[in-house]
DNA sequence: CATACCCGTGATACTAATACCGGTATAAGA
DNA sequence: TCTTATACCGGTATTAGTATCACGGGTATG
């Protein structure tokens, strides 16, 4: 084993990840979101419903500039869903 | 084509990155700074380098918290790589 | 000289991100 | 009903990130 699978929890905090995404996108389209971040539709779409847990820097940085959300924030609230390590609720 | 390759401009915004996250470490040891941040040093000398120019997000999030940067700040500055679009420099 | 770090490079292995395609489902509208 | 738009899903193709191993150079210390 080269590259460690990607455990459990990184997919949950993947999963939260794509939940802020969503939540901040709003009423918005996909497509819209993704032109303007620069990104495929399915691809954003991926990273909504967590089926892309760990996407690149500069993806979510581009996400992060068309949603108007800070990164910093971003990080801060999925390193909580790893430290709880909860694993089912993923929310609040 | 399904993925697209990364452009010599995403390369050379991917240089950039690790020579903020170089400058950031200081005197700190790669070993050190990797093990704090929970990834390998050989990762992280290949994010230093360049030659891992698209790292994960949470990687990056790893390394920021573990070298005291703000994320939004260093993808602010490399997106001004990108507008610059210079391609030699990548310094300043 | 030997030992031990630290950094750099190359090769190798394996997983994951990204993108495109076709199909499906749902809801709104003519 | 038919069309359109949106989103979800599966498969597929290709590139890239991550990790380990091995080797080399540099520096410092015994």
């Amino acid at each position: 084993m080269v590259r460690t699978p990607l455990t459990p929890l990184e997919r949950e905090r993947g999963r939260y990840l794509g939940l802020l995404l969503r939540q901040a996108r709003g009423e918005r389209s996909m497509a819209d979101v993704a032109a303007v971040a620069g990104i495929s539709a399915e691809t954003l779409r991926k990273i909504e419903t967590g089926r892309a847990p760990t996407p690149a820097f500069f993806t979510v940085a581009a996400l992060a500039g068309a949603l108007g959300l800070p990164m910093d924030e971003l990080a801060r609230r999925c390193a909580a869903v790893t430290l709880t390590s909860e694993g089912e609720g993923a929310a609040a």
